[in-house]
DNA sequence: GGAAAGTGCTTACGGAACGCCAACAGGATA
DNA sequence: TATCCTGTTGGCGTTCCGTAAGCACTTTCC
């Protein structure tokens, strides 16, 4: 039976080893765990391999390697996607760690009940920083508050990416986020609401 | 198990011979990895092919070879993030759908070994559509090419996200892409690359 | 109260990982 | 043939990392 702290042990080791692909340092499990000494630290690694958890290449650096205890449980399908967090980056400055908060999981932020993905093709929202070729995330409603970004169809037809502004006589405005593009106004009953955007991604080669 | 320069010294020889066509030389290995000795080069050449991820042509200019080798690995389908897509929107049409692509998976377009994730903070890549806010995907890696985004410290400090240009007189230049900022063009040794960029994320409230 | 277990710290040692340099061998080239 | 280019090998040093042992403090349980 494993003491509290063998098992926070084995589990940085486990998330570190699937953020990292590769075994942790002695010094980072100590740092994870968040005491200064790395005797301390090995000897709970010792516990582990001794529990026939953990296997050591001796000698090596980074020589750790996980046991797989019980493959054969039937793999529950996990929805998550996460990945680790180093901190912020910005102009003058070293990385700068995020407090409390040491990964992402993509599910989290992007999944949700009644949300689909979107390809979004040109260039009318340019200067919300949505390019052609990006995914943006819809959820999908029929309402909009002013100020969001909105899949609209107008008289059932012509489905656009814009910005959704409510005016005060009852129209709505189509605003898009390129010069080169006009906004429309439009009666509110011509159009429709798809959904409103939630996230956006997009990969580069 | 390769060691991070090991690691290094793979994903070179495989962008070089992606970019090049052939393979490069051992003092071109060198330099791609900012070190001064041959020898120390060939070491790390020869723990490859001895972990099997190389052949060499023994005695023959540029004799290195690539094994290809991912049919060892299972590849653990556990990450995936699934959103469907309905698909591209354009202005002036109706939602058009994309073919044999009814789903998306977040986990293929962001998941991979040695990334993680960064919060930007600062304006300055905001002609590139990355805001402040934002999250961008890194791939840990010492080396990028030429007009790839990286995450780079100048002299061990100064954190930033820029465009890297790879100048024929052996200096880099990072550009921002803001015209409030300006371009800097250094000596390569005084840029150290951490990543580059291969996605970005964001999410409205 | 005292033994045992759990947790933490410091110090020390040896080997791994990494880097440099010099020297040599063999193919390529003039 | 002589020279250059390239690959290869070995030695040396520095820093990093894993391992081990000893000491101290707290909690638990008999």
């Amino acid at each position: 039976m494993l003491t509290e702290r063998q098992q926070d042990t084995l589990t940085f080791i486990q998330h570190y080893i699937r953020d990292h692909g590769r075994s942790p340092l002695v010094a980072e499990i100590a740092d994870g765990l968040g005491i200064s000494s790395q005797g301390t630290t090995h000897r709970y690694i010792q516990a582990l391999v001794n529990a026939g958890l953990l296997e050591r290449n001796v000698g090596r650096t980074r020589g750790l390697q996980l046991i797989n205890q019980h493959d054969d449980q039937p793999e529950q399908p996990i929805l998550s996607v996460i990945l680790p967090v180093m901190g912020k980056i910005a102009a003058g400055r070293l990385i700068e760690a995020i407090p409390d908060e040491s990964e992402i999981d993509l599910g989290d932020m992007f999944s949700g009940s009644n949300r689909f993905v979107l390809k979004v093709n040109g260039d009318s929202m340019i200067d919300k920083a949505i390019l052609s070729g990006d995914w943006v995330v819809i959820q999908s409603q029929q309402t909009a508050r002013h100020g969001e970004i909105v899949v609209a169809l107008v008289d059932g037809y012509d489905a656009t990416l814009k910005t959704l502004l409510t005016n005060d006589d009852g129209t709505v405005t189509l605003m898009p986020a390129n010069e080169n593009y006009e906004p429309v106004t439009l009666a509110a009953e011509r159009v429709s609401i798809q959904g409103i955007v939630v996230g956006q991604l997009r990969t580069y080669p």
